[in-house]
RNA sequence: GCGGAUAUGUUGGAAUUGGCAGACAAGAUGGACUUAGAAUCCAUUGGAUAACACCGUGCAGGUUCAAAUCCUGUUAUCCGCACCA
């Protein structure tokens, strides 16, 4: 078959037909709602990643529309971010014309994929028509009390003059130009989305999503229960701890405050100041991922300050850690060195008292004894355990008015400012009088310009841009100046599966009766590297625009999936610099899209992915050369019976009944590899009967058929095609995919594995319906197993049905 | 460092969720057809052995009639860590 042709050929027809086109007036057929994570276009061509994740989930998309299903899935475009800013940098390209460029020929690749996408649907995110209700999200969470301001930290490159992602910070240092990275604060725009901290951890309970994915969910929420503690500066400030461990609060020794802790300097006394500035820069240099290294060696310098342990009035220092982390909890901690091994160390090395307050139950305690034992030493409460104490001393800490109870979450709130140029403009404008005050929605979009300095030189493209810049304030009329920052990325694509449902509406981002119709997505596929961001901002996204009225639902992504990894063939992760880039395309040409999307789907077990090789592909084309000729053949075969319906007739229509059942369930679960596995398997079946002298051309012609069907979605031209060459009408995918005949799959008989003591000693037909008793008498007779059994009894008969016997003598 | 995962023949990978390890392929070997074969078809293919006995799912233990699967410990590799998307 020539698969050039073919492809196109019927990539054509269906256009025409509108046939990947989500029915819309079609109420009687169950929707699915199939989503695959929208592309990012930076490089300009489609790569195995893509390839692996759009081109097995259409062939699901395409089994659940053969099962009966209104399907939609439609496809579009990630378009802002910071690589074609980069690009823009280097190469004088301007990010809007390269991502169109890009976009242009990935629409190309995609439709050539011959992916039932529906393009009608489509979105970009970089385009006005939809970042203008990007920033009419941003209002209304404002308007919601969602979003607010505060500082926060920017990795900021001094030779460089600007802002960089962690990304563009390798060990500290800027990645274009090599010095050193310093932490600056800047005030940026946050998403409270630790307000609805608790409804998303509860809710992964409700979704049909790898186990995995919910763990890190929950890990990254963070939940902890503990308690919360005012300790009394002598200076009057009062310097609040959150802590899991408050039946350690007797053994307080000191206290360790952030060193961005907006107490730090104020607590700092004169003679320590030139420590206590040495240090806050010394720690503005390192990054989180360090300071939370248990094995890095502990810093820190004393204020010269004292507070007061609230629990027994004891007065104790007041230092800066950098083990301490500013974004979590309180970002001050009471340090019980003898019950917790950061505190001790740092004890150890600044020489600090270590007091015991806990007791291993029945043991030496050895410190620091970080479990729960039995208290000590805290006055009335010794003698408590753990979990009493903590109960405890959390209600007395209430009852002097010191703090108490606390739940506390590891999540942070959603820093969604970015210094850059190409994403979707902050619809807000700072008059000097009124401060920050939200654009109204009837002056969307707040246009992005055109015409930019890209050049790193100290401000955001935009800053620079006075046109841009210039603006009156909606209050009080005045001039005043516009926000200068774009918003996350990660913004854009919170909501893009909303506005699938309602791809052109330009009155409103979209109509709340389509998502209705089309929303939760069914099923979600995309990588797994997705799991704690996207998937939680987009979780987010649902349950504000939920309590504001706009949806009905309180989930966006009903099932997930995750593909693995297609790594290069030397087995890293493919990158240009690597140069270990496989492209898709010198296949596609040279096998067909089919072919290299069986061979995608064969070749790697799905959410697992793996090197690259393409050992099996020609296997692939013969595969797909075998069945045409063999289907071709049974079709020009003349319609006398020779045969009757007998034994080997009986094999036949097993293994194919058998082959639907499994298929049907394996492309369910996305193990596209054993689907593909049937298959060849029940070719094989059928060119075993297909060999005989004689044979039952009637069965013979029905199973080709059906095989036309069962290959359909994994091989979606190939089956178009040999369905037309076989005489069928209309589109293959009009077909109801075949249902397997239950009766067909009873057999009147099933082997049986047979072990003595457990070891395997024959195998052994045995007829169903057989009671167990019946079946031990059975195996006994066996010459094999008296062999075994001569002379001992059978001291117990293990029966699993359809399987395996143990006897077990002795 | 923290969090999450993975480990099965020469290779990609199966294994009904505790029940015959290696389905289906790739590769290799041998054969058939052929002037020829990177085509097609057939056979063999976990290790070891003359053959059995036996050994075998990263490593060390454990639970069980039965473990790739469950438990404990351990090693190696991969992914994420909040401004890449």
């Amino acid at each position: 078959m020539d698969m050039k042709s073919v492809e196109e050929k019927w990539q054509a027809r269906w256009e025409k037909a509108k046939f990947n086109e989500f029915d819309r007036k079609d109420e009687k057929k169950e929707k699915l709602y199939v989503l695959e994570m929208f592309s990012y276009p930076s490089g300009a061509k489609l790569h195995i990643g893509h390839w692996y994740n759009y081109g097995p989930t259409d062939s699901y998309a395409r089994f659940k529309r053969m099962k009966g299903y209104n399907v939609f899935q439609p496809m579009g475009f990630d378009a802002f971010g910071l690589p074609a800013e980069n690009y823009a940098i280097k190469t004088g390209v301007h990010p809007k014309d390269s991502t169109e460029k890009n976009i242009e020929t990935m629409e190309r690749q995609l439709k050539a994929m011959g992916a039932m996408f529906d393009w009608s649907a489509e979105v970009k995110t970089c385009e006005e028509d939809y970042y203008k209700w990007t920033q009419w999200m941003f209002l209304q969470l404002y308007k919601k009390g969602l979003a607010y301001r505060k500082e926060a930290p920017v990795n900021w490159c001094p030779s460089c003059q600007t802002v960089l992602a962690n990304e563009q910070v390798v060990d500290n240092c800027c990645e274009r130009c090599g010095s050193q990275v310093v932490r600056k604060n800047l005030t940026q725009w946050f998403f409270k989305i630790t307000a609805y901290a608790e409804e998303l951890l509860q809710d992964l309970d409700t979704l049909d999503w790898p186990e995995k994915t919910k763990t890190m969910q929950r890990n990254w929420i963070g939940k902890s229960t503990g308690c919360e503690i005012e300790f009394d500066c002598e200076s009057g400030d009062k310097i609040r701890v959150f802590t899991t461990r408050c039946d350690t609060v007797f053994g307080v020794t000191y206290v360790v405050l952030a060193p961005e802790h907006p107490l730090a300097r104020k607590l700092t006394t004169p003679d320590r100041a030139a420590d206590v500035e040495a240090y806050i820069e010394y720690a503005s240099k390192a990054n989180e991922i360090d300071r939370l290294s248990t094995t890095r060696e502990k810093t820190g310098v004393f204020t010269g300050s004292y507070c007061v342990n609230p629990v027994n009035g004891e007065r104790v220092p007041v230092y800066l850690a950098d083990y301490v982390l500013c974004s979590y909890g309180t970002g001050a901690v009471m340090a019980v060195p003898a019950h917790d091994e950061r505190d001790f160390e740092f004890a150890k090395k600044y020489n600090l008292p270590v007091r015991k307050v806990i007791e291993k139950k029945g043991g030496e305690t050895e410190l620091p004894f970080c479990e729960d034992g039995i208290v000590v030493n805290s006055v009335r409460f010794d003698g408590l355990s753990g979990e009493e104490a903590r109960a405890e001393i959390a209600t007395y800490i209430g009852k002097i008015g010191k703090g108490g109870k606390k739940v506390n979450y590891r999540l942070r709130d959603w820093l969604v400012s970015r210094q850059r140029y190409w994403g979707a403009p902050i619809p807000v404008v700072h008059c000097p009088d009124c401060g920050a005050v939200p654009v109204p929605e009837s002056d969307l979009p707040v246009r992005l310009p055109y015409d930019v300095e890209f050049k790193p030189d100290g401000k955001s493209p935009l800053a620079k841009h006075e046109k841009f810049m210039n603006a009156v304030c909606p209050v009080c009329g005045k001039a005043a100046q516009r926000d200068p920052d774009t918003l996350d990325t990660f913004v854009c694509s919170s909501w893009y599966y909303l506005r699938y449902a309602d791809a052109h509406n330009d009155k409103a981002p979209f109509d709340p009766a389509a998502v209705d119709r089309l929303l939760p997505v069914d099923t979600y596929v995309g990588g797994a590297e997705h799991a704690c961001m996207h998937l939680l901002y987009a979780r987010f996204f649902t349950k504000a625009l939920r309590d504001m009225g706009y949806l009905h639902f309180d989930e966006p992504f009903q099932r997930l999936v995750h593909q693995g990894v297609i790594l290069g063939p030397d087995g890293n992760r493919m990158s240009k610099s690597k140069g270990n880039v496989v492209s898709p395309d010198e296949y596609v040409s040279a096998y067909g899209s089919d072919v290299f999307r069986l061979y995608l789907m064969f070749g790697f077990s799905y959410t697992e992915g793996g090197p690259w090789s393409d050992d099996g592909i020609k296997a692939i084309a013969k595969f797909l050369d075998r069945v045409e000729k063999t289907v071709l053949k049974i079709h020009a075969y003349g319609e006398t019976e020779h045969r009757p319906f007998g034994a080997e007739e009986k094999a036949l229509d097993y293994a194919r009944n058998y082959a639907i059942q499994r298929i049907s369930r394996d492309l369910d679960a996305f193990s596209f590899n054993t689907a593909v596995a049937r298959l060849m398997e029940l070719l094989n079946a059928v060119c075993k009967y297909d060999a005989k002298e004689e044979k039952n051309v009637s069965l013979l012609k029905s199973v080709a058929k059906d095989f036309i069907l069962l290959i359909a979605p994994c091989a979606p031209h190939f089956a178009e095609e040999l369905w037309e060459q076989t005489g069928g009408t209309g589109f293959v995918f009009e077909q109801p995919y075949p249902e397997e005949n239950p009766a067909a799959l009873v057999l009147d008989e099933a082997e049986y594995a047979v072990q003595v003591n457990s070891r395997m000693v024959c195998r052994a037909t045995i007829a169903n319906g057989l009671s167990d008793d019946e079946i031990r008498d059975f195996v006994c007779s066996i010459p094999e197993i008296q062999a075994k059994t001569d002379g001992k009894t059978v001291k117990k008969c293990i029966v699993v049905k359809g399987r395996l016997v143990n006897l077990i003598v002795g």
